[in-house]
DNA sequence: AATGAATGAGATTTCATTCAT
DNA sequence: CATGAATGAAATCTCATTCAT
């Protein structure tokens, strides 16, 4: 990391990994744009002079937040493969509200930090990759021209699943379901419940 | 509409016209969070004032960049429906990078600008129904499990347009040609290309 | 008046009047210091472009407020003298709510308008000088060393029905009551209620 | 109090200081209305940021100017109540020029700006009952029909110390010479000088 | 008689960042 | 480790004023 360098204080400190989450809920709740130094450490209830110890440029906060969401996304691409049932449960991840809510405002946040792009499209890279091997692994010969390749099913579900976030935020809901439900038929094609 | 009141100038002004336009673009180019007075004023080569005079306050603009992205979607879509292969100009439109953009552009947007939320969270529902009916009337009887019914159709294919689109943006490009050649699949089995 | 040969439109408009009382509401409601020309324009439901071209600077808008409240005040004062009681109608225009809190919101002004510091000033000693007029041709020789000469009489009332409008605005009423009847006491000791 | 927390800087900064004393400074030579960060940093001698610093929000540094101005105005009422001739330093602080202008200024602030306006008000009421009290001890059984009861007292001289202050900015004299020597005359009878 | 367009100034506020302690 | 002080930039908004029609 380019960043290593300038990071302060421990990476283990509670202090910063607490600031790290005031920053995540403030990118959650108020948009990316939000997330400014005075803001975070208002709701961290510390004071901004030690979001800066800490964070000496905004951008390492950002990117701060960026790990912490994909170490927290990874953790749970890796419970959803070891679960009895992963392909639900992969799903599930991929309709995860905060999880997902968060790599959506981590996109539009890439839009004009362009430092933090590489990062991020790096880490979907990775996410993507990791889907594909999951699905090959474990659908094997089961992928059916219905679901097409791998690594089309893994963006046509991660694409259906950001959709569902998004205008679930935005209070929008038609389609929804029989989406879901949609999604639920293929999955169901591809290794019917309890088969895993 | 409650921002006709506050709207200065004639809605055919072509400095209003230009202000807009270019606060589209810096949204396109910088992300929403650039659209400054000041950036959109430099964009359009004119000063800060003026556009606080065709737009009081910051929303208004907003609300008219979106009103134009609109009013522009609808158009595209009408085009698509009359095409001589509207299934396929319509997951066009679904894909096409400046629209669509701004349209996820728009929903970051109103993440945290709540007064302009209802408006867009219409719109998308708008656009959804139009989709909805022109797969009905387009598909009819044809609908197969497959592609589950129209509401699904149209949320998995708005859901995989905006990810490639979103996904480009951040210069990641895995397996977008095997789910772009998954909808193709889809749509060749729904209606044969040249059938329309 | 100096500013007679800037003012613009004819004295006897109408949309003059409507625009000079909606400044004086502004005034009396937000305070001199919003009496801007949009918020004026915006009250009497004009274009400020209007209020422009009838008082071309702020500060004619403003004389012309001033000139309409001494209008006024004489007026009534005049009023006041002619009526069967006129101590009392006297002590009534010292405390007439919204035409001392006009005359305060003047004063005020004259504190960073040096401009029009001048013709307030003077206005304020004819409006003394009519009120000792007033007294000595009332109460001659009933003048007492309990009220004190008719300068002073004058004076006196004066500064307590601006304190009680001043504190009345505020919220504050202690000591008013009591005030009120020590003034209804002196009046009385002057000129039994009846007799005038 | 709400402004504590958002107080910056500690209560005994010299610069804090500096900054209050300035907007108390413009506030009196230029009105309330004048009292913008700009200027009263420029007059400080300081950059507008820093104000800024210290002030967050405008209201904060007018808040303070108050509670400054009221913290003095209690000082000196304390003063003339230990004084020898109480009676007569009492009417003094009640026409202290800059004390009680800055009061009036304050209480036209208070007009709009209604976020300060308890503050005032309470201000105004605790100095009232002060002087109440003054005026039971230091006079008990001689208050007369003449000077009419305490609390009429305190409101009458009140407001006639303010009206010559007022007219006084304003350069208008008629009848202050009158009014005061009426004023000395109601403290002979209540309390012949020297008696104290 | 009235109005739209344009502009420079300035007020309020938020911010990131640097520095000294 | 942590914090207070200071600063320059910029965002949002309001204003008075001028000009052309």
């Amino acid at each position: 990391m380019a960043n290593a360098a300038r990071r302060v204080g421990a990476e283990s400190s509670a202090t910063r990994a607490l600031i790290v989450e005031a920053a995540e809920q403030v990118m959650l709740e108020e948009g990316y744009a939000a997330a400014s130094t005075r803001r975070v450490a208002a709701r961290a209830g510390l004071k901004p002079s030690l979001v800066h110890y800490y964070f000496p440029a905004t951008e390492d906060l950002l990117l701060a937040v960026n790990h912490k969401g994909a170490a927290e996304g990874d953790r749970r691409l890796e419970e959803a493969l070891a679960s009895p049932d992963p392909l639900r449960a992969l799903w599930k991840t991929m309709t995860d509200t905060s999880q997902t809510a968060l790599a959506l405002e981590t996109m539009a946040l890439a839009n004009h930090r362009k430092a933090i792009r590489t990062e991020i499209a790096r880490h979907v890279e990775e996410v993507r990759a990791r889907q594909v091997a999951a699905f090959e692994r474990l659908l094997g010969e089961r992928m059916t021209r219905f679901a097409g390749p791998p690594e089309a099913l893994a963006l046509v579900l991660t694409g259906i699943g950001r959709a569902l976030i998004m205008e679930g935020a935005l209070g929008v809901s038609a389609g929804h379901a029989e989406a879901a439900k949609w999604v639920e038929g293929l999955l169901d094609a591809l290794m019917p419940a309890g088969e895993g």
